[in-house]
DNA sequence: ATAAATATTTAGGCGAATCTAAATAAAGAA
DNA sequence: TTCTTTATTTAGATTCGCCTAAATATTTAT
Protein backbone atom coordinates (compact mmCIF):
# COMPACT_ATOMS: atom_id res chain seq x y z
CA UNK A 1 0.00 0.00 0.00
CA UNK A 2 0.96 3.51 -0.69
CA UNK A 3 1.24 5.25 2.49
CA UNK A 4 1.03 9.14 2.30
CA UNK A 5 3.67 11.56 3.31
CA UNK A 6 3.90 12.37 7.14
CA UNK A 7 3.72 16.23 8.29
CA UNK A 8 7.47 15.49 9.22
CA UNK A 9 8.80 13.76 5.91
CA UNK A 10 7.39 16.58 4.19
CA UNK A 11 9.07 18.95 6.67
CA UNK A 12 12.59 17.57 5.79
CA UNK A 13 11.60 17.48 1.95
CA UNK A 14 11.07 21.02 2.50
CA UNK A 15 14.06 21.94 4.19
CA UNK A 16 16.19 19.53 1.40
CA UNK A 17 14.67 21.80 -1.49
CA UNK A 18 15.54 24.94 -0.04
CA UNK A 19 18.90 23.82 1.16
CA UNK A 20 20.14 22.50 -2.28
CA UNK A 21 18.60 25.13 -4.39
CA UNK A 22 20.29 27.99 -2.38
CA UNK A 23 23.27 26.32 -2.00
CA UNK A 24 25.53 23.34 -2.48
CA UNK A 25 23.43 20.35 -4.76
CA UNK A 26 24.06 17.95 -1.50
CA UNK A 27 23.07 18.96 1.76
CA UNK A 28 24.93 17.36 5.18
CA UNK A 29 23.05 15.68 7.93
CA UNK A 30 24.51 18.86 10.43
CA UNK A 31 23.22 21.37 8.27
CA UNK A 32 19.90 19.74 8.11
CA UNK A 33 19.76 19.85 11.91
CA UNK A 34 20.14 23.38 12.23
CA UNK A 35 16.96 23.84 9.71
CA UNK A 36 15.03 21.77 11.28
CA UNK A 37 15.64 22.50 14.54
CA UNK A 38 16.93 18.72 15.69
CA UNK A 39 19.45 16.45 16.38
CA UNK A 40 22.13 15.01 13.77
CA UNK A 41 21.23 11.56 14.10
CA UNK A 42 17.41 12.32 14.19
CA UNK A 43 18.09 13.51 10.55
CA UNK A 44 20.64 10.35 9.52
CA UNK A 45 16.96 8.63 11.08
CA UNK A 46 14.66 10.13 9.12
CA UNK A 47 16.92 10.47 5.55
CA UNK A 48 17.62 6.61 5.67
CA UNK A 49 13.69 6.22 5.48
CA UNK A 50 13.19 8.84 2.54
CA UNK A 51 15.81 6.73 0.85
CA UNK A 52 14.05 4.07 1.16
CA UNK A 53 10.69 5.51 -0.17
CA UNK A 54 13.11 6.83 -3.35
CA UNK A 55 12.66 10.15 -2.10
CA UNK A 56 15.42 11.37 -1.50
CA UNK A 57 19.07 10.36 -2.90
CA UNK A 58 21.94 9.75 -0.35
CA UNK A 59 25.43 8.74 0.50
CA UNK A 60 26.78 8.35 3.52
CA UNK A 61 28.47 10.84 4.47
CA UNK A 62 28.46 12.80 1.46
CA UNK A 63 24.79 14.22 2.19
CA UNK A 64 21.58 14.06 0.53
CA UNK A 65 19.47 15.48 -2.50
CA UNK A 66 15.90 14.75 -4.02
CA UNK A 67 14.66 12.58 -5.92
CA UNK A 68 12.12 13.50 -9.18
CA UNK A 69 9.64 12.34 -6.36
CA UNK A 70 11.09 14.30 -3.50
CA UNK A 71 11.47 17.25 -5.66
CA UNK A 72 7.98 16.82 -6.83
CA UNK A 73 6.67 16.48 -3.19
CA UNK A 74 8.66 19.31 -1.77
CA UNK A 75 7.06 21.56 -4.58
CA UNK A 76 2.94 20.45 -3.49
CA UNK A 77 3.91 21.29 -0.14
CA UNK A 78 5.80 24.50 -1.03
CA UNK A 79 2.54 25.35 -3.22
CA UNK A 80 -0.06 24.86 -0.61
CA UNK A 81 2.02 27.14 1.86
CA UNK A 82 2.35 30.31 -0.06
CA UNK A 83 -1.17 29.60 -1.28
CA UNK A 84 -2.64 29.66 2.29
CA UNK A 85 0.23 32.62 2.94
CA UNK A 86 -1.80 34.52 0.40
CA UNK A 87 -5.17 33.43 1.75
CA UNK A 88 -4.34 34.38 5.37
CA UNK A 89 -2.57 38.09 3.94
CA UNK A 90 -5.50 38.93 1.85
CA UNK A 91 -8.46 37.51 2.70
CA UNK A 92 -8.23 37.33 6.64
CA UNK A 93 -5.88 40.25 7.14
CA UNK A 94 -3.15 38.86 9.16
CA UNK A 95 -0.11 40.87 8.66
CA UNK A 96 3.00 39.18 6.36
CA UNK A 97 4.86 38.55 9.60
CA UNK A 98 2.43 36.13 11.45
CA UNK A 99 1.52 34.24 8.79
CA UNK A 100 4.70 31.98 8.30
CA UNK A 101 3.55 29.84 11.62
CA UNK A 102 0.02 28.63 10.70
CA UNK A 103 0.93 28.50 7.07
CA UNK A 104 3.54 25.76 8.55
CA UNK A 105 0.22 23.89 9.91
CA UNK A 106 -2.05 24.55 6.73
CA UNK A 107 0.51 23.10 4.55
CA UNK A 108 0.21 19.46 5.46
CA UNK A 109 -3.45 19.13 4.57
CA UNK A 110 -3.80 16.44 2.34
CA UNK A 111 -6.46 17.35 -0.45
CA UNK A 112 -5.85 18.23 -4.05
CA UNK A 113 -9.26 19.62 -4.67
CA UNK A 114 -8.61 21.92 -1.80
CA UNK A 115 -5.58 23.08 -3.17
CA UNK A 116 -6.98 23.88 -6.73
CA UNK A 117 -10.31 25.07 -5.28
CA UNK A 118 -8.25 27.47 -2.67
CA UNK A 119 -5.51 28.64 -5.57
CA UNK A 120 -8.92 28.93 -7.84
CA UNK A 121 -10.73 31.42 -4.92
CA UNK A 122 -7.51 33.41 -4.56
CA UNK A 123 -7.07 34.13 -8.31
CA UNK A 124 -4.54 31.71 -9.06
CA UNK A 125 -1.80 34.34 -7.39
CA UNK A 126 1.55 34.03 -8.59
CA UNK A 127 3.77 34.71 -5.47
CA UNK A 128 2.98 34.84 -1.66
CA UNK A 129 2.96 38.34 0.72
CA UNK A 130 6.18 38.04 1.03
CA UNK A 131 6.99 37.93 -3.08
CA UNK A 132 8.22 34.50 -3.45
CA UNK A 133 6.82 32.65 -6.29
CA UNK A 134 4.08 29.88 -5.86
CA UNK A 135 4.61 26.68 -7.95
CA UNK A 136 2.21 25.59 -9.98
CA UNK A 137 0.24 22.33 -9.89
CA UNK A 138 2.70 20.39 -12.31
CA UNK A 139 5.51 21.62 -10.44
CA UNK A 140 6.94 24.36 -11.97
CA UNK A 141 8.55 27.54 -9.83
CA UNK A 142 9.57 30.60 -11.48
CA UNK A 143 12.17 32.24 -11.51
CA UNK A 144 11.60 35.67 -10.11
CA UNK A 145 14.44 38.34 -11.34
CA UNK A 146 15.55 39.18 -8.05
CA UNK A 147 18.22 42.27 -7.44
CA UNK A 148 19.17 43.43 -4.00
CA UNK A 149 17.97 46.72 -3.40
CA UNK A 150 21.64 46.94 -2.25
CA UNK A 151 22.80 46.75 -6.20
CA UNK A 152 19.82 48.96 -7.31
CA UNK A 153 20.53 51.65 -9.74
CA UNK A 154 20.28 55.28 -7.77
CA UNK A 155 17.44 57.91 -9.25
CA UNK A 156 15.09 55.43 -10.64
CA UNK A 157 11.72 54.22 -9.05
CA UNK A 158 12.45 50.98 -7.57
CA UNK A 159 9.42 48.62 -6.87
CA UNK A 160 9.67 46.21 -4.01
CA UNK A 161 9.39 42.62 -5.09
CA UNK A 162 10.14 40.54 -2.07
CA UNK A 163 12.51 40.01 0.77
CA UNK A 164 15.77 37.24 1.52
CA UNK A 165 15.07 36.88 4.97
CA UNK A 166 11.16 35.97 5.79
CA UNK A 167 11.77 36.36 10.02
CA UNK A 168 8.99 38.30 11.68
CA UNK A 169 11.66 40.70 13.47
CA UNK A 170 13.00 41.66 10.04
CA UNK A 171 9.19 41.95 8.61
CA UNK A 172 8.18 43.62 11.76
CA UNK A 173 11.05 46.45 11.21
CA UNK A 174 10.47 46.72 7.54
CA UNK A 175 6.58 47.77 8.94
CA UNK A 176 8.41 50.39 10.50
CA UNK A 177 9.73 52.03 7.53
CA UNK A 178 6.33 50.86 5.50
CA UNK A 179 8.09 49.21 3.08
CA UNK A 180 6.11 46.42 1.72
CA UNK A 181 5.78 44.36 -1.19
CA UNK A 182 4.49 46.52 -4.01
CA UNK A 183 6.27 49.53 -2.23
CA UNK A 184 7.70 52.40 -4.48
CA UNK A 185 10.92 53.19 -3.74
CA UNK A 186 13.70 55.61 -5.15
CA UNK A 187 17.62 55.38 -3.52
CA UNK A 188 18.96 59.05 -3.72
CA UNK A 189 22.05 58.43 -2.14
CA UNK A 190 24.62 55.52 -1.30
CA UNK A 191 27.03 56.40 1.98
CA UNK A 192 30.24 54.44 1.12
CA UNK A 193 31.32 54.96 4.57
CA UNK A 194 28.65 52.05 5.98
CA UNK A 195 26.93 51.28 2.73
CA UNK A 196 23.25 52.57 4.20
CA UNK A 197 21.06 54.50 1.74
CA UNK A 198 18.65 57.62 1.43
CA UNK A 199 15.75 56.47 -0.13
CA UNK A 200 12.25 58.35 -0.74
CA UNK A 201 9.08 56.25 -0.12
CA UNK A 202 5.62 58.05 -0.60
CA UNK A 203 7.68 61.14 -0.77
CA UNK A 204 9.33 61.06 2.58
CA UNK A 205 12.91 60.37 2.74
CA UNK A 206 14.45 57.97 5.26
CA UNK A 207 17.67 56.48 6.04
CA UNK A 208 18.09 52.75 5.71
CA UNK A 209 20.75 50.33 6.79
CA UNK A 210 23.01 48.50 4.40
CA UNK A 211 21.34 45.01 5.87
CA UNK A 212 18.13 45.84 4.92
CA UNK A 213 19.28 46.77 1.44
CA UNK A 214 21.10 43.44 1.59
CA UNK A 215 17.17 41.35 2.32
CA UNK A 216 15.20 43.63 0.50
CA UNK A 217 14.60 42.55 -3.39
CA UNK A 218 13.21 45.39 -6.09
CA UNK A 219 12.76 45.73 -9.74
CA UNK A 220 12.57 48.49 -12.16
CA UNK A 221 9.11 49.92 -11.52
CA UNK A 222 7.30 48.90 -14.59
CA UNK A 223 4.48 46.13 -13.42
CA UNK A 224 2.32 46.63 -10.43
CA UNK A 225 2.08 44.10 -7.80
CA UNK A 226 -0.60 42.74 -5.36
CA UNK A 227 -0.57 41.84 -1.83
CA UNK A 228 -0.22 45.54 -0.97
CA UNK A 229 -0.99 45.54 2.50
CA UNK B 1 5.49 21.97 30.47
CA UNK B 2 1.50 22.20 28.92
CA UNK B 3 1.19 19.97 25.96
CA UNK B 4 -0.67 20.48 23.06
CA UNK B 5 -3.55 18.48 22.60
CA UNK B 6 -3.25 16.05 19.45
CA UNK B 7 -5.03 15.25 16.52
CA UNK B 8 -5.69 11.88 17.82
CA UNK B 9 -6.85 13.00 21.86
CA UNK B 10 -9.00 15.69 19.55
CA UNK B 11 -10.44 12.95 18.05
CA UNK B 12 -11.68 11.09 20.78
CA UNK B 13 -13.01 14.16 22.93
CA UNK B 14 -15.10 14.84 20.11
CA UNK B 15 -16.20 11.48 19.72
CA UNK B 16 -16.96 11.31 23.87
CA UNK B 17 -18.75 15.02 23.58
CA UNK B 18 -21.02 13.91 20.50
CA UNK B 19 -21.92 10.01 22.68
CA UNK B 20 -22.80 11.94 25.65
CA UNK B 21 -24.66 14.63 24.04
CA UNK B 22 -27.02 12.40 21.99
CA UNK B 23 -27.18 9.17 24.60
CA UNK B 24 -26.04 8.34 28.00
CA UNK B 25 -24.43 10.74 29.93
CA UNK B 26 -21.61 8.02 29.95
CA UNK B 27 -19.92 5.97 27.05
CA UNK B 28 -18.52 2.63 26.91
CA UNK B 29 -15.48 1.74 25.66
CA UNK B 30 -17.16 -0.33 23.00
CA UNK B 31 -19.38 2.35 21.33
CA UNK B 32 -16.20 4.39 21.06
CA UNK B 33 -14.19 2.25 19.63
CA UNK B 34 -17.12 1.34 16.98
CA UNK B 35 -17.30 5.47 16.93
CA UNK B 36 -13.48 5.71 16.24
CA UNK B 37 -13.45 2.66 14.17
CA UNK B 38 -10.78 1.34 16.01
CA UNK B 39 -10.40 -1.49 18.72
CA UNK B 40 -11.83 -1.33 22.41
CA UNK B 41 -8.48 -1.66 24.04
CA UNK B 42 -6.87 0.72 21.83
CA UNK B 43 -9.72 3.24 23.62
CA UNK B 44 -8.94 2.06 26.64
CA UNK B 45 -5.28 3.13 26.37
CA UNK B 46 -5.80 6.38 24.80
CA UNK B 47 -8.99 6.92 28.23
CA UNK B 48 -6.32 6.28 30.53
CA UNK B 49 -4.09 8.87 29.03
CA UNK B 50 -6.69 11.72 28.76
CA UNK B 51 -7.83 10.56 32.15
CA UNK B 52 -4.40 11.57 33.58
CA UNK B 53 -4.54 14.78 31.57
CA UNK B 54 -7.98 15.79 33.81
CA UNK B 55 -9.69 15.86 30.33
CA UNK B 56 -12.37 13.05 30.66
CA UNK B 57 -13.48 11.19 33.89
CA UNK B 58 -13.28 7.88 33.63
CA UNK B 59 -14.48 4.68 35.86
CA UNK B 60 -13.43 1.41 34.88
CA UNK B 61 -15.53 -1.16 33.63
CA UNK B 62 -17.92 2.19 34.17
CA UNK B 63 -17.64 4.31 31.66
CA UNK B 64 -16.32 7.84 30.67
CA UNK B 65 -17.53 11.37 30.44
CA UNK B 66 -15.74 14.76 29.08
CA UNK B 67 -14.46 16.93 32.00
CA UNK B 68 -14.54 20.60 32.18
CA UNK B 69 -11.93 21.02 29.86
CA UNK B 70 -12.49 18.31 27.93
CA UNK B 71 -15.75 19.84 27.05
CA UNK B 72 -13.87 22.88 26.46
CA UNK B 73 -11.46 21.37 24.16
CA UNK B 74 -14.15 19.68 22.07
CA UNK B 75 -16.20 22.50 21.59
CA UNK B 76 -13.43 23.81 20.42
CA UNK B 77 -12.48 21.59 17.92
CA UNK B 78 -16.16 21.60 16.75
CA UNK B 79 -16.25 25.39 16.10
CA UNK B 80 -13.21 24.86 13.80
CA UNK B 81 -14.92 21.87 12.26
CA UNK B 82 -18.01 23.89 11.26
CA UNK B 83 -16.22 27.15 10.69
CA UNK B 84 -13.68 25.31 8.16
CA UNK B 85 -17.27 24.03 6.38
CA UNK B 86 -18.81 26.97 6.03
CA UNK B 87 -15.71 28.61 4.32
CA UNK B 88 -14.99 25.48 2.41
CA UNK B 89 -19.26 25.43 0.99
CA UNK B 90 -19.78 29.35 1.24
CA UNK B 91 -16.39 30.18 -0.60
CA UNK B 92 -14.61 27.46 -2.23
CA UNK B 93 -17.47 26.09 -3.83
CA UNK B 94 -17.81 22.38 -2.47
CA UNK B 95 -20.47 21.07 -2.41
CA UNK B 96 -22.45 19.93 1.08
CA UNK B 97 -21.53 16.11 1.01
CA UNK B 98 -17.85 16.91 -0.14
CA UNK B 99 -16.12 19.04 2.75
CA UNK B 100 -16.47 16.63 5.71
CA UNK B 101 -12.63 14.65 5.41
CA UNK B 102 -11.41 18.15 4.99
CA UNK B 103 -12.78 19.74 7.60
CA UNK B 104 -11.76 16.60 10.07
CA UNK B 105 -8.10 17.77 8.81
CA UNK B 106 -8.77 21.49 9.24
CA UNK B 107 -9.70 21.29 12.88
CA UNK B 108 -6.88 20.17 14.19
CA UNK B 109 -4.72 23.59 13.36
CA UNK B 110 -3.73 24.69 16.13
CA UNK B 111 -4.49 29.05 16.05
CA UNK B 112 -6.63 30.56 18.09
CA UNK B 113 -5.89 33.64 15.90
CA UNK B 114 -6.49 31.99 13.26
CA UNK B 115 -10.06 30.49 14.52
CA UNK B 116 -11.27 33.97 14.86
CA UNK B 117 -10.38 35.84 11.54
CA UNK B 118 -12.09 33.11 9.87
CA UNK B 119 -14.73 33.85 11.99
CA UNK B 120 -14.77 37.38 10.82
CA UNK B 121 -14.18 36.51 7.43
CA UNK B 122 -17.20 34.47 7.30
CA UNK B 123 -19.10 37.06 8.80
CA UNK B 124 -19.95 34.88 12.49
CA UNK B 125 -22.39 32.51 10.89
CA UNK B 126 -24.29 30.33 13.59
CA UNK B 127 -24.57 26.98 12.06
CA UNK B 128 -22.35 25.22 9.53
CA UNK B 129 -23.59 24.04 5.88
CA UNK B 130 -25.10 20.65 7.18
CA UNK B 131 -27.71 23.24 9.69
CA UNK B 132 -25.56 22.20 12.84
CA UNK B 133 -24.91 25.06 15.39
CA UNK B 134 -21.58 26.58 15.45
CA UNK B 135 -20.07 27.11 19.28
CA UNK B 136 -19.09 30.41 20.01
CA UNK B 137 -15.26 30.84 21.02
CA UNK B 138 -16.56 31.06 25.00
CA UNK B 139 -18.19 27.29 24.21
CA UNK B 140 -21.46 27.99 24.32
CA UNK B 141 -23.31 25.86 21.51
CA UNK B 142 -27.06 26.84 20.83
CA UNK B 143 -29.46 24.52 20.99
CA UNK B 144 -31.78 24.41 18.21
CA UNK B 145 -34.95 23.28 17.85
CA UNK B 146 -35.32 20.25 16.42
CA UNK B 147 -37.90 18.89 14.51
CA UNK B 148 -37.93 15.59 12.30
CA UNK B 149 -40.23 16.10 8.86
CA UNK B 150 -41.51 13.20 9.99
CA UNK B 151 -43.13 14.93 13.14
CA UNK B 152 -44.06 18.29 10.92
CA UNK B 153 -47.46 18.98 10.35
CA UNK B 154 -49.06 19.21 6.95
CA UNK B 155 -49.99 22.09 4.78
CA UNK B 156 -47.47 24.27 6.15
CA UNK B 157 -44.96 25.64 4.85
CA UNK B 158 -41.45 24.39 6.17
CA UNK B 159 -38.05 25.81 6.22
CA UNK B 160 -35.12 22.46 6.01
CA UNK B 161 -32.98 23.55 8.71
CA UNK B 162 -30.61 20.46 8.88
CA UNK B 163 -29.48 16.70 8.71
CA UNK B 164 -29.71 14.32 11.49
CA UNK B 165 -27.17 12.05 9.60
CA UNK B 166 -25.01 13.98 7.23
CA UNK B 167 -22.91 11.05 5.43
CA UNK B 168 -22.42 11.62 1.87
CA UNK B 169 -24.35 9.34 0.68
CA UNK B 170 -27.76 10.68 2.28
CA UNK B 171 -26.17 14.44 1.41
CA UNK B 172 -26.01 13.19 -2.29
CA UNK B 173 -29.50 12.06 -1.82
CA UNK B 174 -30.86 15.06 -0.78
CA UNK B 175 -28.94 17.00 -3.29
CA UNK B 176 -31.46 14.69 -6.04
CA UNK B 177 -34.64 15.80 -4.95
CA UNK B 178 -33.47 19.91 -4.43
CA UNK B 179 -33.26 19.54 -0.54
CA UNK B 180 -31.19 21.82 0.86
CA UNK B 181 -30.51 24.39 3.89
CA UNK B 182 -33.43 26.72 3.58
CA UNK B 183 -35.53 25.42 0.94
CA UNK B 184 -38.82 25.74 1.86
CA UNK B 185 -40.86 22.35 1.19
CA UNK B 186 -44.71 21.50 2.18
CA UNK B 187 -46.23 18.28 3.26
CA UNK B 188 -49.23 17.57 1.03
CA UNK B 189 -50.04 14.05 2.08
CA UNK B 190 -48.51 11.57 4.33
CA UNK B 191 -49.07 7.54 3.56
CA UNK B 192 -50.11 6.04 6.59
CA UNK B 193 -48.57 2.18 4.77
CA UNK B 194 -45.18 3.03 4.21
CA UNK B 195 -44.80 6.69 6.31
CA UNK B 196 -43.50 8.17 2.42
CA UNK B 197 -44.43 12.11 1.98
CA UNK B 198 -45.94 13.68 -0.43
CA UNK B 199 -44.34 17.09 -0.32
CA UNK B 200 -43.77 20.37 -3.13
CA UNK B 201 -40.75 21.89 -3.53
CA UNK B 202 -40.53 24.91 -5.29
CA UNK B 203 -44.16 24.15 -7.07
CA UNK B 204 -42.69 20.39 -7.66
CA UNK B 205 -44.41 17.70 -6.13
CA UNK B 206 -42.34 14.48 -5.03
CA UNK B 207 -42.83 11.13 -3.19
CA UNK B 208 -39.93 11.43 -0.41
CA UNK B 209 -39.44 8.22 1.70
CA UNK B 210 -39.81 8.06 5.55
CA UNK B 211 -35.65 7.44 5.73
CA UNK B 212 -35.73 10.88 4.41
CA UNK B 213 -37.88 11.98 6.95
CA UNK B 214 -36.62 10.67 9.55
CA UNK B 215 -33.44 12.42 8.87
CA UNK B 216 -34.13 16.18 8.03
CA UNK B 217 -35.05 18.72 10.42
CA UNK B 218 -37.59 21.43 9.36
CA UNK B 219 -39.16 24.30 11.14
CA UNK B 220 -42.77 25.90 10.34
CA UNK B 221 -41.78 28.92 8.17
CA UNK B 222 -42.49 32.30 9.59
CA UNK B 223 -40.78 31.29 12.61
CA UNK B 224 -37.09 31.96 11.93
CA UNK B 225 -34.71 30.03 14.33
CA UNK B 226 -33.44 31.49 16.85
CA UNK B 227 -30.27 30.91 17.92
CA UNK B 228 -29.72 31.80 21.43
CA UNK B 229 -29.83 29.63 24.09
C1' DA C 1 -27.00 -18.92 42.15
C1' DT C 2 -24.18 -20.49 38.97
C1' DA C 3 -22.65 -20.89 34.30
C1' DA C 4 -22.20 -18.88 29.89
C1' DA C 5 -21.73 -14.94 27.16
C1' DT C 6 -20.08 -10.44 26.63
C1' DA C 7 -17.55 -6.24 27.79
C1' DT C 8 -13.46 -4.35 29.39
C1' DT C 9 -8.85 -4.13 30.83
C1' DT C 10 -4.03 -5.75 31.02
C1' DA C 11 0.15 -7.41 28.95
C1' DG C 12 3.25 -7.37 25.49
C1' DG C 13 4.65 -5.88 20.80
C1' DC C 14 5.26 -2.80 16.71
C1' DG C 15 6.31 1.37 13.79
C1' DA C 16 7.14 6.34 13.70
C1' DA C 17 9.78 9.97 15.30
C1' DT C 18 12.50 11.56 18.55
C1' DC C 19 16.52 11.64 22.02
C1' DT C 20 21.47 10.57 24.28
C1' DA C 21 25.65 8.24 24.24
C1' DA C 22 28.97 5.55 21.89
C1' DA C 23 31.34 4.20 17.70
C1' DT C 24 33.30 5.26 13.39
C1' DA C 25 34.50 7.90 9.23
C1' DA C 26 36.34 12.13 7.18
C1' DA C 27 38.93 16.30 7.37
C1' DG C 28 42.48 19.27 9.11
C1' DA C 29 46.91 20.14 11.49
C1' DA C 30 51.58 19.08 13.01
C1' DT D 1 51.79 10.78 7.37
C1' DT D 2 49.91 10.31 11.76
C1' DC D 3 47.22 12.45 15.21
C1' DT D 4 43.46 15.16 16.59
C1' DT D 5 39.21 17.28 15.82
C1' DT D 6 34.88 17.33 13.77
C1' DA D 7 31.09 15.22 11.28
C1' DT D 8 28.29 11.44 10.83
C1' DT D 9 26.27 7.16 11.82
C1' DT D 10 24.86 3.37 14.92
C1' DA D 11 22.91 1.59 19.16
C1' DG D 12 19.71 1.74 22.58
C1' DA D 13 15.90 4.13 25.01
C1' DT D 14 11.41 6.80 25.05
C1' DT D 15 6.67 8.32 23.88
C1' DC D 16 2.55 7.97 21.10
C1' DG D 17 -0.91 5.50 19.00
C1' DC D 18 -2.12 1.44 17.57
C1' DC D 19 -2.45 -3.83 17.46
C1' DT D 20 -3.43 -9.05 19.23
C1' DA D 21 -4.03 -12.27 22.75
C1' DA D 22 -4.91 -13.25 27.41
C1' DA D 23 -6.97 -12.15 31.78
C1' DT D 24 -10.63 -10.38 34.39
C1' DA D 25 -14.92 -8.05 35.42
C1' DT D 26 -19.83 -7.61 34.39
C1' DT D 27 -24.13 -9.02 32.62
C1' DT D 28 -27.45 -12.39 31.11
C1' DA D 29 -29.65 -16.69 30.97
C1' DT D 30 -30.74 -21.03 32.83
Amino acid sequence: MIRKTSPSEENYLKAIFHSTTVQNPLVSTTVLATEMQTKPSSVTDMIQRLSEKSLVNYTKYKGVSLSAAGRDSALKTIRKHRLWEVFLVDHLHFSWDAVHDIAEQLEHIHSEALTEHLDIFLGHPKTDPHGDPIPTKEGAVAVLSKTLLEHAPLHIPLICMGVEDSSAAFLQFLDKFHIGLGVVIEILEKEVFDGSLLISIAGKQQRISKQIAQNLYINIKETPCTHSK
